[in-house]
DNA sequence: TATGAATGAGAGTTCATTCAT
DNA sequence: GATGAATGAACTCTCATTCAT
């Protein structure tokens, strides 16, 4: 998994522009990106919307950066959980498990509105649409590794690994859509038994859904 | 699968209605739901803003009907096309064929733009998430019931038809995220490739990968 | 008291005219004047907004035309009640009473808010103002008679009974606002009360506050 | 009579506010309450609309603070006035004097206009009816503290001084509106004259009517 | 760096008024 | 006489953006 130069860049000088950024994150996710003002923004980090603007000069520069930031901030988070695991399954479960469970520390029910929001601005924003497509493209990465460790490795039957990387991309996109609109049909345990049981008949390898599933760093 | 009334509904008795919410359809998913404007449905029906808010009252009103709308022509459409395949398997592969690739007629591109920007207001709107969920319950029900009928009639291997409508629909849902994004990764014919193996594979049906895909109606 | 042209003039031909001007009355003492839109007026008689412009032509007419009605009313009313009492001071009484103190037939907390916006939308339209001033000079007028008379019969003591009109109508008018704004410090019984002794000691006739006061009419 | 600080109140510390605030009472009595726009005002200043929203938030609050800006402007008058003059009588006359009679630098006939325009949005504002109802309080007071003080003084003949502020204030406020109207039975001169001779009446004082009156700080 | 003051360009909504039927 | 359809002209309020300090 290559670390792009992007998370370096986030991880950066200014403390002022981070604390805007995280902000930004924080109102798109409660409002929505159509609905963020610059002075929810502003005034969840006490200062004034004119700083806002000094510090990005336009809106849309501002709500750019924020996705961008997400991104990274999304990534910190998977690789560090991904680096202590040693077998390729318990990797691929991880994943699907950061995918469709809650977590209490950062609540991923805001990032999934986050997500599909971040779908709906890439519909019409050429800038917003490349940060998706990278981020996606990332993401099928992390998939495809996995699932060729865990061939080469003898865990996995042998099948084409992108192929692998593509269907179960999309099916948690999907049913990462049903979590967050909370669906009476799919709730998060559900989903992650559905996206589990796919991969293990898909890639043949063992598993059983969990009397209780357990959540992820609980 | 009951055919609905909708089709019925659809071709309903004030023509300026219907004009109107047609309109805002075709604004929606040129500008997105968020940026569409009162008076660019009215400048596309040729009309004034004031007699928009006359036939709806409301912006709001005239969105959420727009969307039920689009999900009449939707079904109507579906319905239409499916009445006409004898076999489950062959209506199975219809359903895929009609989420996944292109049709000259109604440009499901455009559909599927609606539909992200649907799940993105349904997030924040619970009108509009009311739509959306029985949008997706109707269309699971649709799934399901064409895997029943293929169980009946020895097409398909016998399994939860509940879990395989929750999984297929899911899939079929981040597919078509990616091919209305334009993905480079997931061209619509590879949607559909690979949504149909992993139908296949799940229901245990014989199906093979077309050298050239046929477009449907075409 | 001559009974004017106007009053004949809107017991007339047309019930439908009566039946708007009743409804914009009833509007006006609710919503206020300004207020009050040709939509509420058409929708209290039942019919549509275009129905009382084809009567009235313009709001404004409209408007005008339904304050005239509403004079006419209340003289038809204190008319009726005066020409009943036999001695002045009697009458006198019966004046101050219709104007402080409720009926429970027609509510004058209604009236008495017609009264404060005739006022207040005479200040800028010509036309209200005629139909305003008109109004007062006959009140004034009726005031002036009874004293008049009651000077002849010997009930009051001999002085300028234009002064006496000016003066007893300006303190109910000043009364009636109290009441109409339902200010704690005036209540009705009150505002009765003190018109009277005012009255009684400007004339110079005997009056004692009742112990219970009787309401008109009951 | 107690000073009030309301004078002190009004010398702001917001120059631009009292700009708006000065700016909207010349609008509402100009054009009305009802009709004041917020265009009106941001024009008068000199400004744009957007900046009379900036410091006021909403038209309601620009208009209830106006309104009660008037009352500030009104005492600080009021009480500038009668500080200096010596006697009971001398103070009452000053009342009255105040409210009827036209004065050259602050025009009362704008001022009449706001008042009545005041009492008509009471009628259904329960914001400007708090503000009226306080407003007449401290006027009734006003006249109650001068009564009370030529009785202690003996200018004047003991009764109840409640009484005679309340049908005092009526008696004005009702010539007030002829006035305000333009009443040709009711000039200024003659309403000065009539609440002078019942105020002289019934607290027993001499009182003979000008041959000329003298406007006041004329 | 940080802000308060100021603005322009809309956006939705309201409503009297018109007109063909 | 009666209406539904249609419109134009406002009006309030929002918000990104600018600029002097």
């Amino acid at each position: 998994m290559s670390s792009t130069t992007a998370g370096a860049a986030t991880v950066e000088l200014d403390p002022r522009r981070t604390q805007i950024l995280r902000a930004a994150l924080e109102v798109i996710a409660e409002r929505g990106y159509g609905e963020t003002r610059i002075a929810d923004v502003a005034e969840r980090v006490g200062v004034s919307p004119a700083l806002v603007m000094y510090y990005f000069k336009t809106k849309d520069r501002l709500l750019a950066e924020a996705i961008r930031h997400a991104e990274d901030l999304w990534y910190a988070d998977g690789t560090r959980v991904m680096e202590a695991i040693p077998t390729a399954s318990g990797r691929l479960e991880a994943l699907v498990r950061i995918t469709c469970l809650s977590d209490e520390e950062v609540g991923p029910s805001d990032s999934w509105a986050l997500w599909i929001d971040l779908w709906c601005q890439a519909l019409r924003r050429p800038a917003v649409a490349a940060v998706r497509e990278e981020f996606d493209a990332h993401w099928r990465e992390t998939i495809r590794a996995v699932v060729h460790d865990g061939q080469a490795a003898g865990e996995f039957e042998p099948m084409d690994a992108d192929e692998v990387a593509v269907a179960l991309s999309a099916l948690l996109d999907g049913l990462s859509i049903q979590i967050a609109l909370h669906d009476p049909a799919v709730t998060e345990e559900r989903a992650f038994a559905t996206a589990m049981r796919f991969a293990s008949r898909l890639l043949g390898f063992a598993w059983e859904p969990p009397e209780q599933v357990r959540r992820h760093r609980a």
